[in-house]
DNA sequence: AATGAATGAGACTTCATTCAT
DNA sequence: TATGAATGAAGTCTCATTCAT
């Protein structure tokens, strides 16, 4: 019973994701939120300010989770090339795997919402929230037969295609498979690599 | 004096494509729009069912005009790299020089709305909407030392990147220039061909 | 091509019947009801004020058709029984054969605008409308074994039992039959003539 | 301190007969129902799902008062005859102290709320709501001089005349007397008897 | 701390009526 | 005379938020 206060706002979070992702912000009504994580309508208020906070953090919740598990992936042992393809199959299997996060975050960054949160980027040139391990990754400081690109370029090209062909997945015009992650993984680091005539 | 103003319901359809980009859906109520439209609120009923139906012709407008864009950019004289390398420059430049219509094009596809539309997708295999001359580019019917993907790893290497900047760049993070236009549809073609040792 | 006027608002006013009798006032838009009689909108209004007036239009026509029916039942050959037997089941299957009409009527006597109309009922007790012939039968002017009775119970006994009948039967609650109406036609004369011991 | 404004639920149900039956279904806002009631707008949408079944739940409740009425009116120690007068005697003086009731009860009926509860009528064949004692009444299970009538008929000689004449003084065209309601009442009675000559 | 009844601003939509053609 | 596009007042209903218990 000590853990009460904690348990009770992650009821509500998690009911938010749900709803949120299934339903798009403006069918969530608060009442049915309350309903669905079990408290009381004015409880939620205690937790969060607002609707609109509300939204945002369920935002960072989903955003930790995802940092934290692309952390996660990292090998040391690994060559970068390795070290991209492994990071791209775990990003395209997670997000897979967790829809309503993937729902949630594409809702998110593509409403109003999101706007108001620009510089929250996960992507961002200082974003503190990327793993130390992961940096050289997302702005292309990498070395050997890697291009040199304008950083933008880098991260569009690493993460542009991974996010499209998930959401190609989720939306059921395409059934993945191991092939095509594996085969987009590779394409994505033939992408920055310098071609050899 | 009957040229003036356009069609009412292209008013309509302007105004409701300028108000939903800035606004979102939900924070475009109708008697707005109808003022920004310059028409009375009953008016937009006569020329649409309901909100609903609205979005979606301005979807269906936006889509038309962007298919219209990429088909004209084809220029049989070219090699398919350099006519890839044209198409991805003209869409990020279209969909740059016109920031509504891709912000509108985004929060469509990822809200409830896109979704009951998922089948009409641009992308999709047989798209009746694909200009024909592009049809090759976008499921992956090249030749010569173009790797054999599935379509689905090929749109999304394709499409993924280009998006991807152009959002950063609308969002304030990037300052798109030439430079990053052309050194990311030149990777594209990369991702797409064989690496020879 | 002469009646061209009269016409167009008979056609009018049968639209109504048809559309208010069949959804009630406030489901029959000025709108339907042009296009169900096949004139414009505004064509309406050069022969009916308003949609009130509309109204009171229908009912006027169809209280006159109601009253020339009742008088063209008369039969001066009959004793007072057997006149009444005849009205009463004249009138039933008047109503049972034309349910708009009825349904109409009772629409409107049970809604503010019947009230409004209140003056114009037609059993009242100097109402011209009743055909001179059957007045005696509306206002109890009858000899022989009849009781002396109020006026206003006089009739309420006479066509109070044949609009319930009615009523029930085009409800769907009964199936109307000869039977029926004959022994509800000799119960109203059994209710007006004296028992005798 | 909680029993000054009974339930808030009442409180709606009393001001939507009222503003019904003097305005009519379609006169009656929401707006100006809450106005009258002494709440909010939304908190009638917290007892009731919208509008119409609002209206429903004032017919049940103005219809369980009636049904509870007539029942009272029973006395087993009169004969029959005495019986059908003094419960058409209430009936009648019930419905001219309740004109509200009475309004609404015509305008539910004879409106499209009515015909969706078609099969709800309080005088349908086995209608639970009819009170044991005077189903005899009600569907002619009558004996000694009664005539053998269909019920649908019995019904209507019944019930026709008494809220025909109710209807007349309700609209003033009448002022209801002692001697109407008593002769209306043992007409009723001579009606369904056998005539001896 | 927790609740949920109460609220009312504001959204969407309908439709009687007008008026320029 | 006939039309029907245009209008906006008015109606129904939702839902974020508050506050007394």
């Amino acid at each position: 019973m000590e853990t009460h206060t904690k348990n009770k706002s992650d009821q509500i979070l998690k009911a938010a994701l749900h709803l949120f992702a299934e339903n798009g912000f403006h069918s969530a009504p608060m009442s049915r939120l309350a309903q669905m994580a079990g408290v009381g309508v004015g409880s939620i208020y205690r937790y969060f300010r607002d609707k609109n906070q509300l939204v945002h953090a369920v935002f960072e919740h989903v955003d930790q989770a995802l940092t934290t598990m692309l952390a996660a992936s990292f090998d040391p042992d690994l060559s970068d090339r390795d070290q991209l393809i492994r990071m791209l199959t775990h990003l395209i299997y997670y997000l897979h795997s967790h829809p309503r996060e993937f729902r949630f975050l594409e809702q998110y960054y593509y409403s109003p919402y999101g706007l108001e949160k620009k510089r929250g980027k996960l992507l961002q040139e200082n974003n503190q929230n990327v793993p130390e391990p992961l940096r050289k990754f997302f702005f292309g400081e990498l070395d050997g037969s890697v291009k040199k690109l304008p950083w933008p370029v880098y991260q569009a090209l690493i993460f542009g295609p991974a996010t499209f062909l998930v959401r190609d997945s989720l939306a059921g015009l395409v059934t993945l498979n191991d092939d095509m992650v594996q085969s987009l993984a590779r394409a994505c680091w033939d992408a920055l690599t310098i071609k050899e005539f």
